[in-house]
DNA sequence: CCGAGAAATTTAACATGTTAATCATCGACT
DNA sequence: AGTCGATGATTAACATGTTAAATTTCTCGG
């Protein structure tokens, strides 16, 4: 009578401990990094995600509002409330499209350029420090693998996180 | 009259790109990663944030609200949130602590682990997933590289994200 | 030219991130 | 016992993440 099945003996399965579970390990070395960046976005009086924003437009130049949340990683509704605040500081403008009136093009102001030329310097040397504290060959390593895992993991060519493309709309 | 300083002739100095960035890089993994998993939470009617902490008391049991935020990488501010929500779903329990009855022990409840039992598996499905598109070896180099870099960039040898521990009191 | 559907953007609603401030309790010292 | 500084936790205030819905404009077939 010894063979009841081991279901209840063992309700307890098992989860993958911090280091070896690949969300959580990725939070605590983008928080391990952002420790040394944050207090320099503070200081200068804006956001993470404002810098980014920033950022892609220093980068790549005026685009519009859709394009621009691609490529700073932001959606759409953050976007709209970012570009809205960092209008009202003037570090960017906005104009209608030309062709299309419903997109708005989104582009650098002065300020916003000049801010970005103090502080790069400044990112550059905490880019400097971690890679002296890690080792600079570790972080190509590094840098290597976590773009390789970003393309293993894409669902297509260039479908980013627009996978609510086909939302079962058998309309009509 | 040619000796005019090169400042203004390259006010442009340059940034990292996407792949150069650390952090972009890393937040750019983690959301490819994370594409995999929010779907699943989402089904479950629950936030990624909810199950971190629903995660770390089913591996560590009952702890205070302070150490569950550091083992959950949460803010303090965050988690009190989130425990009220999970306290009122039955998720967990909570109740003062025995010794300081300033901090409140948190512990889950019945309903509470029966839901990571019946995920856990989807969880390690998925887990397995990315392993098969990504590379199983590839993987391991990449949590030990994370795990190191984490290392590396710590301040000392317990200081989480309390660097504010000392607030320049000059005591006694 | 008109109307139905698609697309770009924004707004809404709720949860979390982030820093600062508040609240309650503890601990040590007098 | 009384007080002051430290500590655990929460609340406040504002910015962002996230999904859904609304808005405006475009496009295309009729």
């Amino acid at each position: 009578m010894t063979d009841r099945k081991p279901v209840a003996d063992f309700p307890r399965p098992r989860l993958k401990d911090d280091t070896r579970s690949l969300p959580i390990a990725l939070l605590r070395a983008r928080e391990a990094v952002m420790a040394y960046f944050r207090p320099h976005h503070r200081k200068g009086g804006i956001t993470e995600q404002q810098w980014r924003v920033i950022r892609v437009l220093y980068l790549e130049g005026e685009m519009e509002t859709g394009r621009l949340a691609q490529r700073a990683w932001l959606l759409a509704p953050s976007l709209s409330r970012i570009v809205k605040d960092l209008e009202a500081t003037k570090y960017i403008r906005r104009r209608p499209g030309e062709s299309d009136s419903r997109q708005s093009l989104v582009s650098l102001s002065p300020k916003g350029t000049a801010m970005v030329t103090r502080v790069a310097p400044f990112l550059d040397s905490i880019h400097q420090d971690i890679a002296r504290r890690f080792g600079p060959d570790r972080i190509e390593e590094l840098l290597a693998l976590l773009d390789q895992l970003e393309r293993a993991l894409a669902p297509g060519p260039d479908a980013r996180r627009a996978i609510k493309k086909e939302n079962g709309r058998a309309r009509k």
